[in-house]
DNA sequence: GTCAACGGTGCAGTAGTCGCAACAGGTCAG
DNA sequence: CTGACCTGTTGCGACTACTGCACCGTTGAC
């Protein structure tokens, strides 16, 4: 056995699937071989083999392999998988301690945000892991709401939007207006607006298709985020939103 | 050499990864060795190899398998090298000659519709394959943009709807009103709007995030497809659909 | 027409794969 | 607390599957 418990061939074969990934779609018998320091003919039946289960497939014309449909399935169903939580945990606690604040990651679950992970460094944080909160009330919320289609907001708006502080935005133009800043700016604010005396700011997490998948949040109380400091604190979540998007295969985009 | 030229282990981690796709997230080694008639040694050490390339991942606690984050990867790349023409193409020519009519695929490619694929049985059609078609005149034009946010068909509004007949929508709001419909309907209609007796139907190709990837159109001349025809030709252009959503691996969704 | 390069395949040698047995660790019923 | 049961892992040796070599047919460049 080689390299520890590694199945020699199997880690070949992984190898040229991994290379067919790297490629701009697609490359040939002899390339791959190259690149991987194997024979050919090695090659070419580590490549059969993995077209017979579709995850490569060949041109008809050009002989090139390329990474097949049975990929793109495998893809999806590990996408769905995908354990966000642990993946991002480290992250956040990293940025909640170098700032000494409380940070989330939150995603859409239905009509809501749902807490996924949650770090506190200011000693006065709720751990809400697995709890829902507001859309429209909360930073990660409008960031997730920014995201889609106004149609969407308006079908909430006849729901009803809760007025869960004096500062809570319940009209659906002005949130509308709201959502449209998160866009131009690429992050939302929440100042009492859930909870008075709590104020949130939260930017984006995109997957791979420059989608935004989840609103990642750093909160504290009012006195602490002040809208002098958001610019800095801004810039420390998108370092840490970055970090996080490129683990899952994301990349940075615009909401 | 088993099974032709197949590389056995190589072929055995390949059901491995897919015997994972098809589980809810997670399975153990000896529930894998059992479901694919290995040991569980063979599998133990399969998964290992795997896992070396990320391929999959064990859980720290549970010891169970799930696939790794290099799959995510991979089928990011490799819906990006999809060949949805060579996918579809079959389907096209299976749905032209048995209505035949003119039917193609179209998908989004900046501010218009690319004609990626096409089929003739009716003799009279034109092959714009490699052609930009506009999103607001024609039927797959309007199935992309009622499945994009309004904001980007107000965006497109600044830019100006080409009237090509005086049948053409160019009104950002009878525009808007008429992608509701499409939403509503699951279809989108296009009568004369591009080509003056150029009638057309469309339905949504998804993904498998459940989103649109293309428009698939059954097209004819206005005498041949009549409002009369059109249920029966949107259960026909469905069916075609639900396949080529179902080949990439897509769910069939409403727009 | 010639030549180089490609992808694929028959063949034979050997080293890598595999199943067996045993082990360590965890869980749970009694 | 203990024993039974199950899981995942690993050492070992047999042997067969994997691999490189040589060669072939095809294709495209010149």
């Amino acid at each position: 056995m080689l390299d520890g418990n590694a199945v020699r061939s199997v880690d070949r074969a992984a190898s040229l699937l991994i290379a067919l990934g790297e490629t701009q779609g697609e490359a040939g018998v002899t390339e791959l071989a190259r690149r991987l320091g194997l024979h050919k003919s090695t090659a070419s039946r580590l490549l059969a083999t993995l077209q017979k289960r579709g995850l490569v497939e060949q041109d008809d014309d050009s002989g090139k392999y390329r990474l097949g449909l049975a990929v793109v399935r495998l893809g999806g169903h590990a996408e769905k998988s995908l354990d966000l939580r642990s993946i991002a945990m480290s992250e956040l606690e990293s940025l909640a301690r170098s700032i000494r604040e409380t940070t989330t990651l939150e995603t859409l679950e239905g009509d809501s945000v749902l807490t996924i992970a949650y770090s506190d460094a200011s000693g006065m944080g709720r751990d809400r892991t697995g709890r829902n909160s507001p859309l429209h009330a909360t930073a990660p919320g409008k960031v997730l709401l920014a995201s889609l289609p106004e149609r969407e907001v308006i079908r909430l708006s006849k729901i009803g939007f809760t007025p869960y502080t004096s500062h809570t935005i319940v009209r659906v133009d002005l949130l509308l207006e709201e959502l449209a800043r998160v866009r131009k700016r690429g992050f939302a604010t929440a100042f009492g607006e859930h909870e008075p005396a709590v104020n949130a700011i939260a930017v984006p997490v995109f997957d791979q298709r420059a989608s935004v998948v989840a609103g990642l949040e750093i909160r504290a109380s009012g006195n602490r985020i002040t809208p002098s400091r958001v610019p800095e604190l801004v810039d420390r979540a998108r370092e840490a939103a970055a970090v996080i998007t490129d683990r899952i295969g994301g990349v940075v985009a615009s909401i």
